[in-house]
DNA sequence: TTTTTGTATTTTGTATGCAAAAATGCCACA
DNA sequence: TGTGGCATTTTTGCATACAAAATACAAAAA
């Protein structure tokens, strides 16, 4: 009923993370206040508020004096960040697993067809839309909006490494079969089975993506 | 060695922590752009800047149109900020027992006598002090820069808490047993016991903070 | 009285201007 | 050809001014 009035700062924050989770501003890339202003046809001021938003993020970086820049991911940083997204999925998954309405279920059935559906025709982007609902579902589930914040946040600075992405054909059958197991944990209110599917389906999660990244590194 | 220049709206942005979490700026105060750049003498524009890295810690809110005000926690936020502590204590002290080296262990029994001794004198300030000192460097331990920077944010909006606080003599006792415990298991480095071990604890924290909040409430 | 509406005041939002710092390019000199 | 110093240009940092929105308050109507 209310309307929505968000703030110029804001617009201009969710536009510039669209930009770099859409991978057209490559992380490392230098951000000219003036340039990008002009482009985005907002003054310097609300510009630089939303960059400060978005190095509370860690989307970019700050260099005082000399500008800000995309945030790059090292092969540790993102050992690092799946470390703890390991930790927030197997928390999510095991009080999802409880805390879960049948609704919530149905749903989450549902998108899991559709995953299914996308991986026969192998369908990379819907299968990674799909996927990425899921998770945030079974996320949700877990009604903890602190827990959720954080996942979401850790989410968006693994996002771009999608687009270095030839997905290895075996493990991604595995990942499929991980996530049959998941269903089969959420409709039995596993909460310990849905603890460690999660954590084994983040590992291998982790060997895909630095997998990608070192035949990326040998071949640019 | 590097030369630190910090920018002013990261000193305004410190200086206005720490007016937070030292409790001179209470939970749901409003907080006024041209006062408070008065008061810190400074422009309203880096201050602005600073409200934005605030917000993004979640220490305040920024309500458009109508100014940033001190983020307040309501019983279900305390109860939802340990879930996730819990987790990322867990995951800290699991990974700190297999990472840890022999000096930092040597330096976790220095901090764990004083904390001895704080308890025995009950001063809870030095006890308070120790007690997180000891928290911070078994995350540290752990290795793992985003987890502890996702530890940092939340135990910095758990901090002001600790000024509702007449605590219980046998949760106090029972907290430091607990710590003997994890010492134990840190020289062990038996990692599913600091695992249980720091779940258990922010357990028992949670009750404390909670029954705390509940004396609160009922005499203000 | 109580509620509503209009107006003044305060406060936040955005743009702009100027100062300070960093980056760039040029030229002398080895 | 390469290096160091200097002037120029560019870019960021901060303050200020003006616009827009919200709040407070008073007057009018119910």
């Amino acid at each position: 009923m209310a309307i929505a009035r968000t703030p110029l700062h804001e617009e201009v924050a969710d536009r510039i993370r669209e930009l770099i989770t859409e991978g057209l501003l490559a992380p490392g890339s230098k951000l000219n206040e003036r340039i990008l202003a002009a482009q985005l046809g907002v003054s310097r001021t609300p510009l630089r508020e939303a960059l400060k938003l978005l190095a509370g993020e860690r989307l970019i970086e700050l260099h005082p004096n000399r500008g800000a820049s995309v945030a790059r991911l090292l092969r540790e940083d993102i050992e690092h960040l799946f470390e703890l997204m390991s930790a927030l999925e197997a928390l999510a998954g095991e009080l999802a697993a409880s805390r879960r309405t049948d609704s919530e279920l149905t749903e989450l059935r549902a998108l899991h067809f559709e995953m299914l559906a996308a991986h026969v025709r192998r369908d990379l982007p819907a299968y990674y839309r799909t996927n990425r609902e899921i998770h945030q579902l079974i996320n949700r589930c877990a009604r903890n909006p602190v827990l959720t914040e954080t996942y979401d946040a850790i989410n968006l600075r693994i996002q771009s490494l999608r687009f270095q992405s030839n997905y290895n054909p075996r493990k991604w059958d595995t990942a499929v079969q991980e996530h049959d197991e998941m269903l089969k944990a959420m409709t039995d209110r596993n909460a310990s089975a849905m603890r460690s599917l999660l954590e084994a389906h983040l590992r291998n999660k982790l060997q895909v993506v630095l997998e990608n990244l070192d035949s990326e590194v040998s071949q640019p």
